[in-house]
RNA sequence: CGGGGUGUGGCGAAGUUGGCUAUCGCGUCUGGUUUGGGACCAGAAGGCCCCCGGUUCGAGUCCGGGCACCCCGACCA
């Protein structure tokens, strides 16, 4: 992509009302434009990074065999009342008719229903990524809590406890997985079930000043709770809790069989008898685990996103006006495109330091410059966003390191 | 949903007890000089001052009513 045509742009000055590093630096840095509150449009660099995302959490979903599914945003308002939930709050009601997902519980069960006869059909599970819409009392802090937001669903089907349970703990560690991924360490919290379970959830917390959580973790044994429970002594090891705010990137629950009873799934089991059916579900926040990326990895120049999930793997740069530097810089760009290496290409007519501090910005793990001085050098010039070393290289070797 | 704050060219801001042609920085356009950490000179374009109503000779400024956004709280898949 070329920068001086990008959708995405980089802005010098920001507005200090939200006061929150996604909000500003994403918005500066061309992520994100805000349209509403809670509402954001994702331009060119934000896009690229939530699809990043995605494919990680849809590898990890595939790896516990789960299947993909698309379900729709506007669902009938007689599938909520059949679970009561149709005057929950936070639905947002477009027409008699509908209620904008909040969350699907109520079309994925009778999705499993239909498909479910026998034992034999169980376990499975089905997820979807997909926009959700919550008409949340009050949107804060950048993309953090939003009423329009990406997530990942999903909801396993069971013959029992036990398989619920199994399952339950392949699905805890893929969003370990996806998180670690992602750049983020996260915590296993207790939590209560909210509008989904009477049982206890558990929540997944990354620890950051602009976290909207409360947690307790434990300084022997890294447990943590959620504030809400009021847990005062770490269960495990009797060891001291910790308040730390944390910003919740992940929630799984045992929904045992609330949603299959009221619509009514059973199946036969292997003496010819009608059971009910055991479900647990399991969300991410795309789009939050983009701005808690951003509220932890940031310093006072910029983003420095993580390789996994960078919008591009390179930002080249060419600097001055030389001719001959300047068609090193446009082929190398080509060999990169080439060569399927995402790059950035910074082929303003701008300032060298307007240049860098716009590199800085952005946060793309490595820059590139060519410009004669480099050429002069034998090649291009690197440096890695997370530190100040640079090095001349020629572009031969640049290629093979990142063709690894 | 309660409390507080804000709303002025694309972005960020100033605007005094109401006063004359609404100001500044950044950005944009034209020409020229520059080119390794946010360059310089000269010129130019760009405004329903959030909306509606009122007071007044005169409203960005005062009054009433809306709307939007941000913060604190309550709430919270």
């Amino acid at each position: 992509m070329r920068l001086s045509q990008s959708l995405s742009q980089t802005s010098k000055t920001f507005s200090s009302d939200d006061p929150t590093a996604n909000a500003k630096l994403l918005t500066q840095a061309g992520f994100v434009k805000r349209e509403s509150a809670g509402v954001y449009s994702f331009l060119p660099f934000g896009w690229r990074v939530m699809r990043k995302i995605i494919e990680i959490i849809r590898e990890e979903m595939n790896a516990v065999d789960a299947q993909e599914v698309l379900m729709p945003a506007l669902v009938p308002i007689e599938y909520w009342q059949k679970t009561g939930r149709d005057n929950v709050e936070i639905g947002f009601q477009p027409s008699e008719k509908y209620i904008l997902g909040w969350s699907h519980e109520e079309v994925v069960t009778p999705m499993g229903k239909q498909r479910i006869k026998s034992y034999r059909d169980l376990p499975f599970c089905a997820f979807q990524i997909q926009t959700k819409f919550r008409n949340e009392a009050r949107a804060k802090s950048g993309l953090m809590r939003g009423r329009e937001f990406m997530m990942k669903d999903a909801y396993s089907f069971h013959a029992n406890q036990a398989d619920l349970e199994k399952y339950y703990a392949r699905m805890k560690q893929a969003y370990f997985n996806v998180f670690g991924r992602c750049g983020l360490e996260s915590f296993y919290v207790d939590a209560p079930g909210g509008e989904f379970t009477k049982k206890r959830s558990h929540e997944f917390q990354v620890l950051t000043e602009a976290g909207e959580d409360k947690i307790f973790v434990c300084e022997k044994c890294k447990l943590a709770w959620n504030s809400e429970l009021e847990v005062r002594k770490c269960e495990k090891c009797g060891g001291k809790l910790v308040e730390k705010k944390g910003a919740e990137v992940g929630n799984i629950f045992d929904l045992s069989t609330r949603f299959s009873e009221a619509f009514d799934v059973k199946y036969l089991d292997e003496n010819g008898k009608q059971q009910l059916v055991v479900m647990g579900c399991y969300g991410i926040g795309v789009s939050r685990i983009m701005a808690v990326v951003a509220e932890v990895h940031h310093d006072e120049k910029g983003l420095l996103w993580p390789e996994s999930i960078a919008p591009f793997a390179v930002h080249l740069v060419s600097l001055g006006k030389d001719e001959a530097a300047k068609k090193a810089a446009e082929e190398l760009y080509e060999e990169l495109n080439k060569a399927k290496i995402e790059v950035l290409f910074d082929e303003r007519d701008a300032a060298a330091g307007a240049k860098f501090a716009d590199a800085d910005l952005i946060g793309i793990p490595l820059r590139v410059v060519v410009s004669p001085k480099t050429l002069e050098a034998g090649g291009v010039e690197i440096k890695k966003r997370n530190s100040s070393e640079v090095n001349t290289i020629s572009v031969k070797e640049l290629l093979k390191s990142l063709q690894k």
